[in-house]
DNA sequence: TTGCATCTTGACCATTTGGTCAAATCCCTC
DNA sequence: GAGGGATTTGACCAAATGGTCAAGATGCAA
């Protein structure tokens, strides 16, 4: 296991690709994701993830050099989808209204992608050996950013005083737990975010609980104020 | 991978036990939880916890019989004492002393014990294979129990109206993400729960936000009131 | 000390699996 | 429609790994 942030792992990922090339890449992301959320990196097999894409394992090796090269192509093809929630907060936004945007976005991305979510957690709790770099740059300067957005907040008077890492943490602890915990979360209630009510049951309990939690009014007054 | 609830996975567990045996199956297990949670189920090797333990292969195997029943041995030890906090939580005592105290065992638990925190969410990320019968009956029982516990604390008008059950998995999510995502955690901060600070930087915010996301006064005010 | 059960291990085996390679086959351009 | 590169695959290989087994070492009761 080497780095990943740099360059492409595979030459031509960028530029031109026949779209036999386009295709084929895209079918084994998607049949990689499936796999590796599943069984983990160690757990997947080169040979599954090419049948679930519909091709024979060499050729499959065609296209990734390695199931590392896999591996790190997909964690890759997600990261960006799976952080940028994060970038819509707006300092210029209400506390409030902005907080829940943000939530509702996380917790949409758990329903809709949660194996996006499961590999992250995965690649995370076994210690980050690919994306740590990522984590250490990009996500800490985002991080970093977006604290000040919500200290910026509090220093105006707009929300309670909290630490805002620590709030940040635990937006992505809980909208995450719907998506990584998902078989828990059945087994307990008989539901899941693919169900409707309990999609908008959850948006609804885990916003007011942390939006309240925050000093925030929530939900909004009937809103004619001000 | 077959069920656990029941019965031992290996004989002799209980009853009557050599020292040397009640010593060898310890040193296992110890060594098990530690590959089992950095490698999950897949990546762990037989070889490799063996070694840990300070003995052969070959004499693991005398002790438990496969690979998967050291994985279950190892899970079904931890899973009693990583849902015990919550049967702590008395109907009696004050919604906000009650919950803090459940808040800060968990985060102790995280801090102590992040090994099984991960473990336990491998294996449910996974699909809870081993584990699915237990969360059905055992934990759903006790989650309903003290879902009904919290209720009658909203009936009381003691807090806040909230969905008890998403409040346990906000509980449960934030807590054990300190745990899980630790290295993500340190990328970020610098730090986590095994600096003393931030532990209980950790536990008062989390304890905070969820407190008064409850519609509960945290922390209590100075306290000689009633 | 002796005899037996417990404990321990190295040698070995079958299977799985990541990866290579040379031989096709397909597809596109000229 | 011929030539050549892109694509695809089956055969094959080496390493890793879970598990077996017979033989030897060790601990313990009488």
């Amino acid at each position: 296991m080497t780095e990943l942030s740099g360059q492409t792992q595979d030459p031509l990922k960028a530029g031109g690709m026949s779209r036999i090339q386009e295709k084929n890449r895209s079918l084994i992301l998607d049949a990689a994701l499936g796999e590796f959320s599943k069984k983990g990196f160690s757990g997947a097999t080169v040979e599954r993830i090419a049948a679930d894409a519909g091709m024979s394992k060499s050729n499959l090796l065609y296209y990734f050099s390695s199931k590392e090269a896999i591996y790190n192509a997909t964690l890759a093809h997600i990261l960006e989808v799976w952080l940028a929630p994060l970038k819509t907060l707006r300092p210029e936004g209400e506390p409030a209204s902005e907080l829940a945007a943000y939530i509702r976005q996380k917790i949409e991305m758990s329903a809709t992608f949660p194996e996006a979510s499961r590999l992250f957690a995965n690649e995370v709790m076994q210690g980050a050996p690919q994306i740590l770099p990522i984590l250490e740059t990009e996500l800490k300067r985002l991080v970093a950013e977006k604290s000040q957005v919500i200290e910026d907040w509090i220093a105006a008077g707009k929300m309670r005083r909290v630490d805002p890492v620590h709030l940040i943490f635990t937006i992505w602890a809980t909208t995450q737990h719907y998506a990584d915990f998902s078989v828990q979360i059945r087994a307990l209630t008989g539901r899941d975010l693919s169900d409707p009510d309990f999609f908008e049951e959850t948006v609804s309990s885990v916003t007011s609980l942390i939006l309240n939690g925050a000093g925030l009014v929530w939900p909004p007054e009937n809103g004619l104020a001000e």
